[in-house]
DNA sequence: CGTATTGTTGAGCGTAGTCAAAGTTAGTGG
DNA sequence: CCACTAACTTTGACTACGCTCAACAATACG
């Protein structure tokens, strides 16, 4: 059947919260389409009026601001399963970018309808709030990461990070997974230039904890690539 | 009465949200424990179960993690009427600690009672929500701070939020406000070192876009400052 | 196969860090 | 109320991490 889409979503959710048959049927009933973005594409736009929200079902998107001078900060990283902008219908209002990273599929639902939703339901607004919430840990770490460590502790933990984040969805194992940023945007998630990320990624592949190419990353030794990163995962709340 | 406590927080709550009288009188009901806390105490743990929420009454509080090499990145600073750690009975576990900014009185209720009136007073848990999503929001501000602005841009940013987050709580001007953060502590919310925080607040301070002393910042020039800090005050979406 | 994108290398520079000490303010106790 | 002390702010000299600019190599893609 074509709902299937929502499974990793479901998934997800099963692991904290308790959703019952109609639970899942009213999310089923809400009202999807499908849209493809192309690479780089905006998925929703800073300062726009929020009529929808989008659940990645293909692909991997990021969100970001962009500051006056060009600057891009890279602020999370989104792979299949998971919204991109669960925050906005009740902010009213998009405060920053989601942009697709190559090709993606997104099912959108609208925004007005979820809300709905979510206040009538007290499982799936539950489950919508816990997500808002570790997606708020995720970005307190996140200050963490580019306010206090080094570039080599920085791509250490934002590598160890998703290495769980896609093992908990089912998309490969830690040790060698699908990873599709560039240098630069990798760069831009933790706060360095695109030269210095390059540097730092070929220190840790020279010390042997990881290896990677053109849309992988391997890591060769979780113990030290986990010590170098200061990474604890207790800010994933086993919830990603 | 006594219950004056929580006028703060309905202030800043009755701007998003309508709150029948019987919403307020369900809050008011959860039993509230007042306690004070001396320069620098800990008011959560990270890693401590959750069996409170913490709402500050009097002085100011924040939001850090410390590092394996004792280094301090604080992720947020707090004014009396916000919670501190609203986001910890849904997640069941701090995941940082919050300490107080000088002497502090908090007032403390039962995170299962807040949790029982959040699922089931929708008005309350709404306000909730949209507490914790204006937080996510600010952390997202903050990755991009400390990721790509300069000292000086990081700190003039911090100075116009926190501007605005003290007019909105009624607890002063924007032109010059009561702002108890030493140097270090600044520092620590900004990613650097005292004594490069010192060197930009003077820059600043010869520039004549802000003035300080112990205690206070006043701001000389609000279109420079908010210039040099690339400040939007979009993110805070009318709900500081 | 040609072209655009991404990754890699080198040289030089500058912002921010480190270390150390002096000056200043605030808090405490006699 | 003053003296003492601790905390905080300021300054200087030096260092280093990460940035800039520029070129080239490798890869992906049409």
């Amino acid at each position: 059947m074509s709902s299937d889409f929502l499974a990793p979503l479901l998934r997800r959710w099963q692991k904290r919260s308790d959703l019952r048959h109609e639970d899942v049927e009213a999310l089923r009933n809400l009202s999807w389409r499908h849209q493809e973005f192309p690479r780089e594409a905006y998925i929703v736009e800073e300062g726009a009026p929020v009529e929808t929200c989008a659940l990645i079902i293909e692909g991997w998107a990021y969100r970001q601001k962009v500051l006056p001078n060009g600057a891009r900060q890279i602020i999370s990283i989104h792979i299949p399963g998971e919204f991109v902008d669960l925050q906005n219908f009740m902010l009213g209002t998009a405060d920053h970018n989601v942009q697709s990273l190559g090709r993606s599929v997104v099912a959108l639902t609208p925004a007005s309808a979820l809300a709905e939703l979510a206040s009538t339901n007290g499982a799936i607004g539950k489950a919508m709030w816990l997500d808002t919430l570790v997606d708020g840990s995720i970005f307190r770490e996140w200050v963490v990461n580019v306010g206090r460590r080094d570039a080599k502790q920085r791509i250490a933990h934002l590598i160890c990070e998703q290495a769980l984040r896609m093992q908990a969805a089912g998309l490969g194992q830690p040790e060698r997974f699908h990873f599709p940023l560039t240098q630069e945007q990798l760069g831009d998630a933790v706060g360095l230039t695109p030269v210095h990320t390059n540097r730092s990624l070929q220190s840790l592949r020279k010390a042997k904890l990881i290896d990677y190419g053109t849309g992988w990353i391997e890591i060769l030794d979780w113990p030290s690539l986990q010590q170098v990163g200061q990474f604890d995962e207790l800010y994933l709340h086993h919830a990603v």
